[in-house]
DNA sequence: GACATTATTGAGCAGGCGCTCAATATATTT
DNA sequence: AAATATATTGAGCGCCTGCTCAATAATGTC
């Protein structure tokens, strides 16, 4: 019944991990149950004796963008603090990878409704984290706006938008670039 | 040599337009080279004569977004017009099933060419009709802009992710709601 | 020790994919 | 009509996918 191996942590717990790590590393349309099981050094039975593909692939994306609001949106800070935070973590090159994954994501969603909760409970997560910056500064006295909730939407729209922009290798925009349009977008519509 | 059929259009032609419907019914990640031949009518080895599916898939998938384009950003009407037309084409039920396309399109991009070549060209097409509707409204005297480029990019941006956020059905918004935050976005940035 | 229970394996299945290629139908040329 | 060239077919190949299940190892119980 104890699950534990040598280094303390669950077979089951294993694998989720070597997935969360296929996917980061070759995306979500290339990562198979193989690929994990492999990484896990783990034989492809047990993956499938613990999850369905689909539920893992889902659990282990969304514990990725988790892992992702809770850097961008740390708790306990100002709001002014917050801001420059949200600033900062948004177009690294980590985030270049995370934006992919997303967009993945999101095109899966259509077809798979482990995904779909998935990605509807991450985008939720990550743009009330911004709204509540925003909130928040409206309650510290920090800005005024007469909508924060639609100011949050459209912001949080505009970052999506910068960040499918940067991933296109077309557009001759960088992430120093994008980062001042985004700050561009917030002194426009809070007056920062 | 001659191609014609009894309805005067080559079994190559069909083909890539039965492509289209394809793409248009299932999207990208959905669509196969089976389902294209059974909606052509024709054998499976004809479609592998005339193309490779991935060549074929990003053709389509580009044709489709060149006709989106013409319809969201006509040529000659004056900027005022095209505006107008650009808000009115813009959160139609047909721009969502666009969306979920395109949305495919660009996660396949990572790791097709010729889809990333298609995405490229689309995207600085459709960029680039707002940017000239922007820049001939400011020889036009119909607004003055510092930095028409920057505000057509992030404009652009913004649309793309009111679009994404349209797509998820999770988000309570709706496409009336998403054309009034565009409007406001427009409104701050060249004081329409 | 013997037994019962759980954890784990991996060869193999069923299904789907793009694509090939020998065979056939159709058209063109002489 | 015969010969040549082109257009088209579809059964089938090789590959990859998630997943099953009888067999095996490990662990717990008495």
């Amino acid at each position: 019944m104890s699950a534990g191996t040598q280094d303390g942590i669950s077979r089951q717990e294993r694998i989720l991990q070597a997935t969360i790590a296929v996917l980061l590393d070759v995306g979500l349309r290339a990562a198979t149950t193989r690929a994990v099981t492999e990484k896990a050094g783990v034989g492809t039975g047990l993956l499938n004796h613990y999850f369905r593909w689909p539920d893992l692939r889902a659990l282990a994306w969304g514990q990725i963008f988790e892992a992702v609001a809770q850097d961008q949106f740390p708790t306990d800070a100002d709001p002014q603090m917050a801001l420059e935070q949200y600033f900062a973590t948004s177009f690294t090159p980590d985030a270049h990878r995370f934006w992919h994954l997303w967009t993945e994501g999101a095109s899966l969603a259509a077809s798979d409704v482990a995904m779909k909760d998935a990605v509807e409970t991450a985008r939720s997560r990550l743009h009330g984290g911004l709204a509540n910056i925003l909130v928040s500064g409206c309650s510290a006295g920090l800005w005024h706006l007469p909508d924060p909730q639609g100011t949050a939407l459209r912001l949080g729209a505009l970052y999506d938008g910068l960040a499918g922009l940067l991933l296109s290798s077309a557009s001759d925009m960088n992430a120093a670039q994008a980062e001042a349009h985004l700050r561009k977008a917030f002194h426009q519509e809070i007056g920062l």
